[in-house]
DNA sequence: CTGTTAGCGCTTTCAT
DNA sequence: ATGAAAGCGCTAACAG
C-alpha cells in the first residue's frame, strides 16, 4: 500500500525493489529479458506489498485483453448452465479469460442487448452468444465490429458463424419414435418463435412429422410453462391423444405434474416426452424419453471457431449442425 | 474507424461533432451538464463512426469499475446457477455491472483461487463467493484486500461477510420428518467436509438427529454420487434400512435410479429423501421430498451486504442465517 | 455549458 | 539486461 491507501502499483513495487517500473512490467507480463536476480527482487517487493495486477491498465496499454466475452440467456436452466460451464473450461484451456452476462427469464429483448453491449464495452476480442431469443439482425451488427459465434441455436445468417444441433433432426427423430410405438393421435405442444427459436422449429418438426406418418396432430400454440394445466385438461376432456410432446424436459415434467394433478398415469394413461437430455433431468429415476443435444460437444466447438476467426485472421463464417441421440425412457409406452 | 483500422475513441467523435473530448466523456458518463444540441452532434457523430465506449479505459481514470466479480463453483448445477442467475438480477437492479467466474466439477482448489485472483485483477469492487470447496483462510486472505461476501455456505470466520442457509436445522428438520413418518432405521449418505463443507454438515446433522431420536443410523461416508449402487446394493443386502437420506436432490435421484436397477420401489419399498429443493428437480412430477433452501433470497442479501459494504464505509462482517422449509413429496412414505 | 490540462497503471519502443 | 519516455482511451478538476 502507499501512504494514501490505495493498492500499490507497478512504481511502488519498483521503488522497493530498486528496479525501473517497466523490470515489474516485464516480470509481470513476461515479455521481454529479465535477469534471475531482478525477477526476484521485483517478486519478493510484489508480495510484501501485496501487489495484484490491474488487469484494464494492463489491457489498456497492450490493447488486448485476452478475453472472450459470453452471454448466455438463463445460467440457472441446466441447458444454459451446461454450455456455459463447457466454453468456460475450453477458454480457460487455451489460455483465454471469460466474462459472462446472464439474464434470466425475466430478462426482456432490450436487456438482453444491453448485456451484449456491456461485453463488447469490456473490450472482450470475441463473443459467444447463447439465446433462443436475440434476432439475427441484431447479432450480425455486433458480429461486424466483434467476432461472435452463435451457440446452440440454429442461425442462418451468413456473416454470423454458429454452432447448433439439428432441430428438425432431433424434431422428427423423436417424433418417429413415438409413431413407431403406435402413438396414432398426439397432442404437440409448440411455443412461438418469439418465445425460443430452438424450441419452436423443434416443435414444428415433430409437427409435421406426425402427419407425414398419418398420425393426428392437436396442436397447442404459445403455451407458456405455468400455464400447462388448461391445455392438458382439454386433451383430457376431448380423450384423444395418447401422448404429449412437449418442447423440453422442463415442459414435459410440467405435463407429467399437470397429468397427475388429474389422476392420470404417465404413461400408463398417456405418454409424454421431452426435449434435450441434460444433467439432471436425464437421470434414469426420472426416466424421461426425451431427445439428447451433444452440448458439451457443442460448447467446444463454439469457443474453437471464436479462436479460429481470431488468430487466423477472419476464416469465413461456417455453421457447424450438430445430431443428438434418443434417450429411450419409460414416459413414451407402447399402445395396445 | 480511423485510417488505421482501430475503433474510434472519443477523439474521433469530438473532431467529428466538433466539440472537445470532454463533451463526448459527458454525454458517456453522464456526469456534469451537457446542451441538448452538443448532446445531439455528439451522439450523431457517434453513431456515423460506430463508436463504443471503451469501459477498461473508462473505469481506469475513474478508478471505479461500478462491477462486482461473482464466482461460483459450477455454474452447470441448478443450486449455483439459481444463485448466479440472482445475483446477476439484483447487480443489474442496482446499477452494478458483474463479471462471472464459474469453474466445474473439475476444478480444483488451485484453479478457483487463479480463477478469484483473476476477478480480483479486474479491478472488482466486490466479490461474491459461492463454493463450498474453497477454504475459509483462503477467503480471508482476500476479503482483506477486496470486499468478499460468502453465499450459500456456512462461514465461521470473522472478518468474512457470509449469508446462507442453516444446515443444521435443515439437516435436523428433515430427520424430524422421515422419523416422523415411523422409519426406524435409515441410511444416511455423508459426504466428507473435502467433498462439500455444507453437504457434510447437513447430513451429520441428518444422522445427530435421528440417533437421538433412537433412530439406528447406517451411515455411509464419502460416497461419491457415481458410486452410489455399491452401499444401495449393501443397504439391500443387510435389509435393514427403510429410508435413504441424501445429501442433496441430485445424489436422491441416483439413489432412487440405483434402487430401481434393484427392482425396488419408491416408496413402497424404500423411501428416499433430497435436499436442496431448487428448480428443475422440484418439480411435482417428481414429488421429491427435500428441503427447500431459500436461494433467490440468499442471492439477494448477498448483494446486498456487499453493496452495504462498499458503500457505507466498512460495517462490520455479519452472518445471515436463513432457514429452509420442508417439502413434502412423494418418496418418503410412512412405515407401517 | 464548454474547453484545457493532468493523470489512471501499465506496456512499449528506443536508447544505453 | 535495464531505464526513460511516450502513450492506450477516458475522466476529472480547473478555468472560463
Amino acid at each position: 500500500m502507499r501512504g494514501d491507501g490505495r493498492p500499490p502499483t507497478i512504481i511502488d513495487v519498483a521503488a522497493r525493489a530498486g528496479v525501473s517500473k517497466s523490470m515489474v512490467s516485464r516480470v509481470y507480463s513476461g515479455r521481454g529479458s529479465v535477469s534471475a536476480d531482478t525477477r526476484s527482487k521485483v517478486l519478493t517487493a510484489a508480495a510484501e506489498l501485496g501487489y495484484v495486477r490491474n488487469a484494464m491498465a494492463a489491457s489498456m496499454s497492450s490493447t488486448r485483453t485476452n478475453t472472450l466475452g459470453v452471454f448466455v440467456r438463463d445460467a440457472s436452466t441446466p441447458f444454459y448452465g451446461r454450455l456455459l460451464v463447457t466454453m468456460s473450461e475450453r477458454a480457460a484451456e487455451v489460455g483465454y479469460r471469460v466474462v459472462v452476462a446472464t439474464g434470466s427469464g425475466t430478462f426482456d429483448l432490450d436487456d438482453e442487448l444491453r448485456a451484449l453491449d456491456h461485453l463488447v464495452e469490456m473490450q472482450v476480442e470475441g463473443l459467444l452468444v447463447c439465446s433462443g431469443l436475440l434476432s439475427s439482425s441484431d447479432l450480425v451488427i455486433r458480429a461486424a465490429r466483434t467476432p461472435l459465434v452463435v451457440a446452440g441455436r440454429p442461425e442462418t445468417a451468413e456473416t454470423v458463424t454458429s454452432v447448433y444441433c439439428d432441430e428438425v433432426h432431433g424434431g422428427r427423430s423423436l417424433a418417429d419414435h413415438v409413431a413407431d410405438l403406435g402413438h396414432r393421435r398426439v397432442t404437440v405442444l409448440q411455443p412461438g418463435e418469439h418465445q425460443s427459436l430452438t424450441m419452436s422449429s423443434r416443435a414444428r418438426a415433430m409437427a409435421d412429422r406426425l402427419l407425414e406418418l398419418g398420425v393426428t396432430v392437436d396442436p397447442v400454440r404459445d403455451v407458456r410453462i405455468e400455464d400447462v394445466q388448461g391445455p392438458v385438461d382439454r386433451l383430457l376432456e376431448s380423450g384423444g391423444s395418447t401422448a404429449v410432446m412437449a418442447p423440453s424436459d422442463r415442459d414435459a415434467l410440467a405435463v407429467m405434474a399437470a397429468l397427475r394433478r388429474r389422476g392420470v398415469r404417465v404413461p400408463e394413461d398417456v405418454s409424454v416426452s421431452g426435449y434435450d437430455g441434460v444433467a439432471p433431468l436425464d437421470s434414469p429415476a426420472i426416466g424421461l424419453t426425451s431427445w439428447a443435444q451433444p452440448l458439451r460437444e457443442v460448447g467446444r466447438r463454439a469457443v474453437d471457431a471464436l479462436l479460429a476467426r481470431l488468430d487466423g485472421g477472419a476464416p469465413a463464417a461456417q455453421h457447424q449442425v450438430l445430431l443428438g441421440t434418443l434417450q429411450a425412457g419409460r414416459t413414451v409406452a407402447r399402445v395396445h
